[in-house]
DNA sequence: CGTCTTTGACCGGCGC
DNA sequence: GCGCCGGTCAAAGACG
């Protein structure tokens, strides 16, 4: 399957640092590393944007492959460091990549994990040394020898500490990502039912009818498993008596999470019963069953947990991610494992259409579509569609997290509505924070779909700074990038939807204008040019950004992609691919 | 021999 | 109802 295309978009820094340790290492331990990545990714891209391209504000397509080179080389080093932290037990590997590490950045640079090692690393040769020479004296040596048994205590507890700390982290992210995708479908639903609600009883409150959406909103996220009912009820019960006038947010989330925590899963399931919907479907099993889940009636109202899931399988099964990347390979390696089952000749394309089906796991519902433009034939569409079921390779995570981050905020827009519209514009900006793109919405994909343009070069009319976009959160200080790595990420992403929310969430229709998107960044700072005052706006902004966390684990992966995405045009591309300008269009229907 | 790719046939949706 | 089209299946061949 795997045979050496020629574009990747996957975590390669990762796999260039474990080159065959994939099969041998178990699967947790990977997806640990790679999330643990993505929060240190604005840690380590400000540092190196701050040494390397301060003074590049006049950036060529050539220079922003640069950038993504550099963008990955750094991560890259990151990566050394990581993997120099974990194995305590090969010191000759870690000594040399200890040094080296410190070599190229400065012993400044790096004060966290990489102190520890470097000690290590220094005593370690210096007792080797000592043993070769034999001339030193007792007393050095027995000091020596005193601080290398201190220092390895150090690191072993270090090392314990950040295994935790990443277990930690790993699960808080998993349940995140799965609780995000169950708060999107029931925002989604909500706001049908508070449309249907409104006109069925004919209230008259269309005053305070956003407040009583809010109220709603927490029951029917309970609602939403029909295989827990009785204890949602419970939990709703619980939950209407920490109900506060204004329903906020995090009330919700708490809940929800505790929730999750007991649902996990029947979230996980998803997929696997939209494949089976799928197969039973073909053999003419289940397909009444699931038309009628779908009926607009008001029997289904009865049922309505039921069908909200199952729709919401159905549309996250057809909704769709596609990828155009500049490629002379046949197709993107996005570290899963694909089986080609059908290729096609498309109308309006000369060049056929491949059809490819996910064999990682059997029965995970993920297929893609791999096709070359019409128009330029080295531009390589991949359209993905549907949610994997199983764990994923930390090389297959950067594009299976963006996909689905992407068909879930899509979905969330998937409604008739402005905010519906909106949606996928965010999505635009949170995938790809540099892009210098608009979305734009088009009425003949017959599912819902994102597309992510990583060929286009970006507009110089619009203010977006490829090169600088992750400094702006971390104005010089790079001591503050290794302590809290994860809180400051959020910045990132609030400078995203910051520039998103301005240009082209205006350029999208019309419609805009009454969408909600003040809710998810309230502050009046965005109405002001972009230009001025950016770093005090960003961070006001991002400060009201970073409370809405249900963008928090999309754009993580969005921001791993951009990693992931920008490595492959070094090794196989030619000079006409800028990663960090990317186009993203999203189209529904 | 098992796995994967190729490719023609089949099926369902959609427009006319 | 018919034809077009996209998507999928499955038999046959290729490959390691």
């Amino acid at each position: 399957m795997d045979k050496g295309w020629g574009l990747t978009l996957d975590c390669d820094p990762v796999s260039n640092f474990f080159p065959k340790k994939t099969s041998s290492t178990t699967g947790p331990f990977f997806r640990l590393k790679q999330q643990s990545d993505m929060f240190q990714f604005p840690v380590s891209l400000a540092g190196s944007r701050e040494d390397r391209h301060g003074t590049s504000s006049s950036s060529s397509p050539s220079d922003e492959n640069r950038l993504a080179v550099d963008e990955v080389d750094f991560f890259s080093d990151k990566k050394h460091r990581v993997v120099d932290d974990r194995e305590d037990n090969t010191t000759t590997i870690v000594n040399i990549k200890s040094e080296s590490c410190q070599g190229e950045d400065g012993p400044g640079s790096d004060l966290h994990v990489n102190t520890g090692l470097h000690l290590l690393t220094a005593k370690a040769g210096s007792d080797q040394s000592m043993v070769d020479d034999g001339v030193s004296s007792d007393m050095e040596d027995k000091r020596a020898k005193n601080e290398l048994a201190q220092l390895q205590g150090e690191l072993k507890l270090m090392n314990a500490e950040n295994q935790k700390l990443r277990d930690m982290l790993s699960h808080v992210n998993n349940n995140y990502s799965a609780l995000q995708m169950r708060l999107v479908t029931l925002m989604q639903q909500q706001r049908n039912e508070g449309t249907e609600t409104t006109q069925e009883y004919g209230i008259q409150e269309t005053k305070s009818e956003k407040k009583k959406l809010e109220v709603i909103m927490p029951r029917q996220f309970l609602d939403l498993r029909p295989s827990v009912t009785a204890k949602a009820d419970e939990l709703s019960h619980s939950l209407s008596e920490e109900r506060t006038p204004s329903g906020s947010p995090p009330n919700i989330l708490e809940v929800a999470s505790k929730d999750y925590i007991k649902s996990k899963n029947t979230i996980s399931q998803f997929d696997q019963e939209t494949s089976s919907f799928r197969d039973a479907k073909r053999i003419g099993g289940e397909e009444s069953s699931e038309s009628e889940g779908w009926g607009p009636n008001k029997v289904q109202k009865l049922n309505l947990s039921k069908s909200i899931d199952q729709s919401t399988e159905a549309t996250m099964r057809k909704a769709r991610v596609s990828v155009r990347a500049r490629s002379e390979a046949p197709m993107i390696t996005d570290g899963c494992q694909w089986r080609k089952y059908g290729q096609k000749m498309a109308k309006g394309n000369p060049c056929p259409r491949a059809y490819y089906r996910c064999t990682m796991a059997v029965g995970c519902p993920v297929r893609k579509q791999v096709q070359r433009c019409a128009e330029d034939r080295t531009i390589l569409i991949t359209t993905y569609e549907g949610n994997h079921n199983h764990p994923l390779p930390p090389a297959a995570m950067a594009m299976a997290s963006t996909t689905t981050a992407a068909a879930t905020m899509l979905l969330s827009g998937s409604m008739p509505s402005a905010d519906g519209i909106m949606n996928p514009n965010l999505l635009a900006r949170a995938i790809l924070p540099c892009s210098s793109s608009m979305a734009t919405i088009s009425a003949s994909a017959p599912f819902p779909s994102v597309t992510l343009d990583l060929t286009q070069s970006p507009n110089p009319l619009q203010f977006q700074r490829p090169s600088t976009q992750f400094q702006v959160p971390f104005p010089g200080h790079p001591q503050n990038l290794a302590s809290a790595s994860s809180p400051q990420l959020p910045q990132v992403f609030g400078q995203a939807l910051y520039n998103q929310s301005k240009f082209s969430g205006l350029q999208l229709s019309q419609d805009m204008g009454s969408s909600k998107l003040g809710h998810q960044v309230p502050h009046p700072q965005l109405q002001q040019p972009q230009h001025s005052t950016l770093a005090d706006t960003v961070s006001a902004a991002t400060a009201a950004i970073t409370n809405d966390p249900s963008f928090t684990a999309a754009l993580a992966a969005a921001i791993t992609s951009i990693i992931g995405g920008a490595h492959p045009n070094i090794t196989s591309n030619t000079s006409n691919n800028n990663n960090s300008n990317a186009n993203i269009t999203s189209s529904r229907q």
